[in-house]
DNA sequence: CATATACAGAACAAATTGTACGATATCGAT
DNA sequence: ATCGATATCGTACAATTTGTTCTGTATATG
């Protein structure tokens, strides 16, 4: 990619996040955005189709970086989703996501958090699959899933909140209320 | 209040729901609206500051119907959360809520998600509140009671994505996955 | 009936959006 | 270093949407 373009792009991001955490999503303008990111208006529409698709291209970048360096392709087996290692995977998610925490907390508080609650839960389906079989009940399948799905999004979202805890806490507090926790007893 | 203001911000309501079935939240002008209702433009913004405004109405009057008739005033004694009630109660909002599924469901699939969310787990909150005594752990109790009505309104989510479940089915889902159910047990 | 008020409908300014264009600057490759 | 490709700039533009204001009319309430 062409660094005029990278450059650009990281520009717009930066001015995105920085708008972010002074005014909630819908109040931000398209204009505001590119006056931050001191570029040209068309320039700004040759990257992005609309804000919309702006907030959506934000977040796959966030959880890019989130996801591609986790544990199951850095320990030497390959067991996909190791149960003992869960743990470990969702606490080091928690660190990554730490690190963006001024303007990932400034996403959800707003219309912005739905996007970005969404992409995060299509991301985690895949960690917490393997989780799925220890339980034979009469409960869909799909229900557990978007259940466990759910439960560690929303343990996130509450952490943005309460940032004084660590990772290791929280995801203590995720296996002591979860259901995932039962199968470890 | 006057008739033809009833009238009016009914007209509004079933127009808006209306149009939901159509297409998404954000796509929906007010200009679209005021034509479904068949009203003067300057009379929507007497009714209404914004759209946002006319969504957060919507909400209010939805769970003022689903809250408002509930086991907890319906029954004799009036243990405000007697433990036992609790699926019942659970299960009567379910009930309401049903009722109103067809446009839920469309509020529910857009950026709209996060003001019915929000506003529902507000409501949450109360009902779910004598439920966290049984709890004592090294777990903060705003993250108990935060774990809870994410779950429940994370399963109703579900619920209007997979019509084809009871009320009293997913019922059973929830406090078979859920926290709750281990005090039972 | 009489008064207050809600409504209709049009007209209005303002803000925002997304596109089009030619000129300029920068990139990547030879 | 040169050259073709292309990203950017900046302005202008049409179109849409928003929220307000106004006057005359219709309706409710007492």
């Amino acid at each position: 990619m062409d660094r005029r373009q990278k450059k650009t792009r990281q520009a717009v991001f930066d001015a995105f996040t920085r708008l972010l955490e002074t005014k909630s999503y819908s109040c931000i303008t398209v204009q505001e955005i590119i006056d931050g990111a001191d570029i040209g208006r068309s320039t700004f529409y040759a990257h992005f189709e609309t804000k919309d698709d702006l907030l959506r291209a934000l977040c796959a970048e966030i959880f890019e970086h989130v996801f591609s360096t986790n544990l199951t392709r850095e320990k030497s087996h390959d067991f996909s989703h190791d149960h003992g290692d869960l743990k470990s995977e969702l606490t080091h998610i928690l660190y990554h996501l730490q690190d963006s925490r001024s303007y990932i907390r400034s996403i959800l508080s707003g219309e912005s958090g739905e996007v970005f609650m969404s992409s995060f839960k299509s991301q985690l389906k895949a960690v917490f699959e393997g989780a799925l079989e220890p339980y034979a009940s009469d409960i869909p399948k799909d229900y557990l899933r978007n259940h466990l799905v759910c439960d560690f999004a929303e343990t996130v979202r509450w952490w943005m909140r309460h940032p004084r805890y660590s990772p290791e806490e929280i995801s203590g507090f995720f296996f002591g209320t979860t259901l995932a926790s039962q199968r470890e007893a």
